[in-house]
DNA sequence: CAGTACGAAGTTTTT
DNA sequence: CTTCGTACTG
């Protein structure tokens, strides 16, 4: 059967899209086309017929690396293909695996999903409790996550020898964290596919189902899977092992939580049969770009036992030479970097969404920023605070799940006491503690008590208020604005030091929610609220090297080369392994790049509240100096220029950027960019004749349409 | 309980 | 410089 989709594609490539059935390995770098195999063998098998839509389902580790995917299929066979075909995250399908089935481990079909928030906060309060440092619960929760991962139930890691001293104390404190959730009808993230593992090992008949369902499973980014994530694919996949996956050893990045064993391997072990693609080619980076790469990754020591990859073909023109540029300080660093983006954004090749600016830590962000706003660069960073997070939004949020399950203790502990309602800490946590005696929860509780005390008029006056809507049948947006001005939290909220912004917040969450029902919309924003930076105008993306897996752009810039911080400091304990990790996130980093790749760092840089000296980045030895331009520090003329460029005030513009102009020659085109000042204005306007040009405004004698 | 004051610490990330 | 947690006071 022919498929114009697959025209264009090498034979190493066909013969793995083709491949019918039974277990098979796809293994190769970065840039080579894993994932596009893995969509359109998935759209094959289900347009040839071999499988019906519902008996494919490829998995993804991220959402953006689904929808990656999907979008993929989109443009081979159009949107509702896409539409039709189950692609998704593990998560994704281990929630619809539970909403069927949970009822045979114990939790009713409506079980909540608990975010970072409600797991740290449940944490303390237990932490608290228990009277163990409560500054301990990100380790705490780490460790939990972790042994989640690893499959571990309380019970199992108590036997397992965890019984001395702060281990002890551990297992208590995962034991109590697993007995409030299971209370609160609530999973965190690790929980499941943790339970969907469980499920399928208790209840032969469901597993059964869904092995005859899942008659392919594919897996994309199979080097980063958990023990848990492993143990559910193979145990879906079944005896048939129709199970394809594809891995970057390069880019494995150590699971942060789970026990670091390598499922590549173990798959080739588990599967003697399968078979294994190579592809050999790369077709995302040039010569250039995958040149310094190879230099970075080739000396150096691999992971014990994993062999490096060998390097990819490169398909592509040579290209041009990444430079590195070696800044004085942070400041003239971000300013180097929006000033390259703003020439190259000028020069008509590329839209400010082509390229991508990469950072290790937080506190890079800022500089970036100030600078890109200097410029008046557009740019889109997902990890810059998002609104789902803000504590105000996530308030309301809380209102709105109590109303929906008043037994969420989680959501109420959040607002109990804001605004304040006269229940501190110490008051909140007796109640649970009799709540917990009781076997109730902790609203239910609250209600009784609070009706004995007058002291607790506020609380019952909550109470109600949530009773109130028990029959939610108003919009979510209704509800939300009468539950947040009647339970008095408006109010409380504009008191605040910058309620103004805070009250903004809730305003706009309140219209996001709009005519949509409460649990419709509660559902939305689980999935929505991390992030996903879809439906960006045109903007440069600013992110963190683990963010942009699975990524490409065509120009990408790679920030704060330096010691202690890529590598970063943390990992400086010249721990190997960690180096290692360092070097696969900047692995990582430089193989999104398409065409052109950008190397920075600065000499000195402000931590906190010091200027600190930086050394370049031990990466930076890697990489033979014929292969990467060096510009050792910034003129002064190009230090100051930025300051020279006038603002774009719209306003005083006679040209504003997106006004639609008409040229003598080139016709009608749409104004792009405007700089300088009286003779020298040059401005950019993309022609729909001729493309972007760049002219002086002088003598480009244009008039507005 | 709530407000204040002081001291410590301050990677990254997914669902 | 921030934010966060703890400790202390009213």
């Amino acid at each position: 059967m022919k498929h114009s989709f697959l025209e264009g594609h090498s034979q190493s490539q066909l013969e793995a899209l083709m491949h019918q059935g039974g277990p098979a390995l796809i293994i190769s770098g970065a840039g080579s086309g894993k994932t596009r195999i893995l969509a359109l063998r998935h759209l094959m098998l289900v347009k040839s017929g071999d499988a019906t839509s519902d008996e494919v389902i490829t998995l993804a580790l991220t959402r953006r690396a689904a929808s990656c995917m999907k979008s993929l299929v989109e443009k081979a066979a159009g949107a509702s293909m896409s539409e039709m075909l189950r692609m998704d995250t593990v998560q994704a399908l281990c929630r619809w695996i539970l909403r069927d089935d949970c009822e045979s481990i114990g939790f009713s079909r409506d079980f909540i999903i608990y975010d970072d928030d409600d797991r740290f906060c449940l944490i303390r309060s237990i932490l608290k409790e228990f009277k163990i440092h409560e500054a301990l619960f990100r380790g705490i929760a780490g460790r939990i996550s972790s042994l989640k991962a690893d499959m571990v139930t309380p019970d199992h890691f108590l036997e397992g020898g965890g019984s001395f001293g702060f281990e002890e104390k551990l297992a208590r404190v995962y034991m109590r964290y697993q007995g409030e959730l299971r209370k609160n009808n609530a999973m965190d993230y690790d929980d499941l596919v943790m339970n969907s593992v469980r499920l399928l090992d208790e209840r032969p008949d469901v597993l059964d189902r869904y092995r005859r369902q899942a008659r392919h499973v594919m897996v994309d980014d199979f080097q980063t899977v958990t023990p848990a994530q492993y143990r559910l694919v193979t145990l879906l996949s079944g005896d048939n092992g129709n199970i394809m996956v594809a891995a970057d050893t390069n880019q494995w990045l150590g699971g942060q939580s789970c026990s670091c064993a390598d499922y590549v391997e173990l798959f080739r072990k588990d599967y003697r049969a399968a078979r294994v693609f190579r592809p050999e080619s790369n077709y995302r980076s040039t010569p250039c770009i995958s040149d310094v790469v190879c230099a970075v990754m080739g000396n150096g020591t691999a992971k014990k036992g994993v062999k490096s990859l060998k390097p990819l073909k490169t398909v592509r023109q040579a290209g041009t030479r990444p430079v590195y540029f070696h800044a004085a300080t942070e400041t003239e660093e971000a300013a180097h970097v929006a000033h390259g983006i703003r020439e190259l954004y000028l020069s008509g090749k590329y839209g400010y969404s082509d390229f991508c600016v990469l950072y290790r830590l937080g506190m890079q962000l800022r500089p970036i920023e100030e600078a890109f706003r200097r410029e008046g660069i557009p740019y889109y960073a997902p990890s810059a605070f998002m609104f789902y997070q803000k504590p105000e939004v996530k308030d309301a949020l809380a209102y709105a799940r109590v109303v929906l399950n008043p037994n969420d203790s989680v959501s109420l502990r959040r607002i109990i006491n804001s605004p304040p309602r006269g229940m501190g800490e110490t008051a909140i946590g007796k109640t649970c503690e009799a709540a917990r005696r009781d076997g109730t929860s902790l609203f239910e509780t609250l209600k009784r008590t609070s009706r004995a005390r007058k002291s607790q008029i506020k609380v019952r006056n909550l109470i109600e208020l949530v009773q109130s809507f028990s029959k939610p049948d108003a919009s979510a947006g209704d509800i939300l604005r009468k539950l947040l001005d009647e339970s008095g939290y408006m109010e409380w909220l504009s008191q605040d030091k910058s309620g103004a912004v805070k009250t903004a917040n809730i305003n706009a969450l309140i219209e996001a929610a709009g005519d949509r029902k409460l649990d419709e919309f509660l559902d939305h924003v689980s999935v929505i609220s991390h992030s996903d930076g879809a439906g960006v105008a045109d903007a440069v993306t600013v992110m963190t090297f683990p963010e942009a897996g699975g990524l490409e752009f065509p120009v990408v810039y790679i920030t704060g080369l330096e010691e202690g911080l890529l590598p970063n400091s943390h990992a400086c304990k010249d721990d190997p392994e960690l180096i290692e990790r360092e070097k696969r996130l900047l692995y990582t980093g430089m193989t999104r790049a398409c065409d052109m790749l950008f190397l920075s760092g600065a000499a000195s840089r402000r931590f906190y509240a010091r200027v600190q000296s930086q050394e370049p980045s031990r990466f930076l030895k890697e990489i033979p100096s014929d292969l990467c331009s060096v510009i050792e520090r910034a003129t002064r003329r190009e230090a100051a220029e930025p300051s020279v460029l006038p603002r774009l005030h719209g306003a005083i513009l006679p040209f504003p950027v997106g006004a639609r102009v008409r040229h003598i020659t080139w016709g009608t085109g749409v104004v792009r960019d405007f700089v300088g000042d009286g003779d020298a204005a040059k401005i950019t306007v993309n022609f729909s004749s001729v493309g972007v040009k760049r002219l002086a405004l002088k003598f480009a004698n244009l008039e507005v349409i």
